[in-house]
DNA sequence: TTGGTTCTGTAACAAAGTCACACTCAGGGC
DNA sequence: GCCCTGAGTGTGACTTTGTTACAGAACCAA
């Protein structure tokens, strides 16, 4: 499927520095999907679909234990771009990471030899592929300190405060077992922390749903 | 400081790429630094000296709490490449990350603005950062899992059993108190565990030193 | 209504981290 | 030798977090 430049200079930062073959390449190469909501795009089991360049929806990249404990390691947002969906284009590195979406998602994919010739040829798609692995570098030692130098209450807090900032609204659809599931945690922690929290007035729990009252204080907790 | 080429062709695998020019100027910017044992070489409140080639010795990337707690991120060997002493190489990048020599340490000190200008004129060497980003990444995500999925035990074991492969020797110079800033835990957890390794026989403990005495008992307990 | 599923609450326990303090060992100065 | 000091270790009480095993509540579909 053949798509438009503008567009695609939008979302891709070294569009403009590419040739035009380069451009061409890429236009009829890449295929834009959507997926549903709560679809798994990519486990490390399965093949490797090529780059994800999310245009609308949201991502989430997540480990699991043989338990089948989960943490989230983050999101990726409409206008980004999903390297780990593509953990073969970065030769040698292997994540055992998963990717779900969390919204209806579309995204373009770029397969993964197409990307690879392009990082071997053009010194801005290497340094943007760089940039990206650079930030969810970040992205990753930035939880790391929470998951190890945070009580568990700051770290609920905060990702309440973060859901709400994403959702737009003080009202949160979403069961504890999902929260523990993006904690890295039990299920029970997380009932029995918002136990707390709603005694102190901090938020109102409701099945499948907690509302968020008193934003100020929550934020207090937060680190 | 002048360096060898071929010294330089073994330790840095673009170096056959670049062009004369390329590999004069790094060969005139680039400086041999010895650091001593213990060593901070760079902590996110200095500024940053380059990228560094370690040629010998021994470098520990860690982080470290408002309370002084820490975890080893991953080490760096002699022949290997930190980046991290060089967070600012990746522009966008900060990693509140702190360096340290764990032996006598020589290193090659590529200046910042030099390694930048080469990934941006050179795919070989973005492309050679790129994977080298990927490889810490994988890093970092392996001790996320062994953090959050393996119970202490089996972590302390990988840890002794690690550190005896590296000494290359079942007798381990080291205090629990570095131990635990190594597995980012506290110096009384490890004292309680190694308590049990020795009740068990699968370690002897004296003063500042531990010995293995039993290996296949102890990987017994990995993972 | 009934039955089944999902979601939440709770209690008892285990594992790990924190705090406070005491003891031991090694080395230096006398 | 002695004493002093500081680093290293041991231990117990306690808190926080994770685990296990249920029970009850809410929702849905037949």
């Amino acid at each position: 499927m053949k798509q438009s430049a503008r567009r695609l200079d939008e979302v891709l930062p070294f569009w403009r520095d590419l040739t035009v073959d380069q451009q061409g390449v890429l236009q009829f190469t890449m295929i834009e999907r959507r997926f549903r909501l709560g679809t798994t795009i990519q486990s490390d089991s399965e093949d490797c679909p090529g780059l994800l360049v999310v245009t609308a929806g949201q991502l989430r990249v997540f480990l699991i234990s043989p338990t089948g404990k989960e943490i989230t390691l983050y999101r990726v947002f409409g206008g980004e771009i999903c390297l780990f969906s593509a953990s073969c284009i970065i030769r040698g590195a292997n994540f055992d990471v998963y990717v779900q979406t969390e919204r209806e998602t579309t995204a373009l994919v770029i397969p993964t030899s197409v990307y690879q010739e392009l990082m071997d040829q053009s010194t801005c798609v290497a340094n943007f592929t760089n940039m990206l692995m650079a930030s969810r570098l970040t992205n990753v030692i930035q939880l790391m300190e929470d998951v190890l130098f945070s009580s568990f209450d700051s770290r609920l807090a905060a990702f309440l405060l973060e859901q709400s900032a994403i959702e737009r609204s003080a009202t949160l659809r979403m069961t504890h077992e999902q929260i523990a599931r993006n904690l890295g945690t039990a299920r029970e922690v997380v009932s029995r922390m918002l136990g707390y929290f709603q005694t102190e007035g901090l938020i109102v729990m409701s099945r499948g749903c907690i509302t968020i009252t008193n934003g100020p204080k929550l934020r207090a907790l937060v680190q």
